[in-house]
DNA sequence: ATAGCTGCAAATGCTTTGCAAGGCC
DNA sequence: GGCCTTGCAAAGCATTTGCAGCTAT
């Protein structure tokens, strides 16, 4: 079960109140659908699918919105793997991912598979934000 | 000037041939502008404004049709850096990204500065394809 | 009560595509 | 000449936004 450390304990609305988001009907529902569990990677497309099937009520935009709010808010993180499709991690860890080409499907990089080496420090008045870094696995060509 | 090793001193329109392309006006003028000089990251915009400016006659779509058609030749790389807009490079030897978050500029990373360890098997009938490494730079600003 | 949400639909921005005219071999 | 390309505009997608009505505090 994701989220930030310091709300351990707290139940969903309390944790949204803690990341500055009021806990409407709609946040608290998606809130649950995404963090109760093990941690996972999902699309706006599919998160709309399982609140529908799980009898919340929201719209696609609301969704959209949501979404970018949990980045914002630190509970949630955004993974670039295919143009023109957004995928969203509810482990906001310090972790990599494998991306399977085929169908798809965004994994999680086994822990300690990827080192960085001496990064180099970042220019005046700039930091290191985060580093992406994606395996892209592809099915292996048919010789 | 970037383009594969199996081209060297061949002429951009040879080098088209070889990579299975026809050598059409505007082809050699985009392989030229892209490939003639340093390697650079470039958008689609990007190219169609030089392209404009070098008066090569070129539309947006055909910008983003012989883009990908080089993409898939192998002679330029796509990256992932901000959703919503594919960057591209001319230079597709192995080595990773800064992105600067601030102005979406996009920049080679020093070699060596990033390693990989312990590459994890990739699944039955998979391959690694890539490995796509983005570190973010963000303004240094209040935290 | 009121500032903040939500939903719908329309709008946006990047990228792709359909199809007629034009260029390369 | 035949077939691949190009160009324009229209179509597609994922995502965002404007605004009236609803809701949490």
């Amino acid at each position: 079960m994701p989220f930030t450390s310091d709300t351990v304990g707290l139940s969903t609305e309390e944790r949204l109140r803690v990341v500055g988001l009021r806990p409407t009907r709609q946040r608290i529902g998606l809130a649950r659908l995404l963090f109760d569990g093990p941690s996972r990677h999902v699309t706006a497309e599919d998160v709309f699918a399982e609140a529908a099937a799980a009898g919340v009520p929201v719209s696609l935009a609301t969704i959209y919105n949501t979404l970018r709010q949990f980045v914002d808010a630190g509970i949630l993180r955004e993974v670039l793997a295919e143009p023109g499709r957004a995928y969203f991690d509810t482990d906001v860890s310090d972790h990599h991912h494998f991306f399977h080409v085929r169908d798809g499907r965004l994994e999680d990089a086994p822990v300690g598979s990827v080192q960085i080496a001496a990064l180099p420090e970042a220019p005046e008045g700039a930091r290191i934000g985060r580093i992406d870094v994606i395996i892209r696995l592809e099915p292996a060509s048919d010789d």
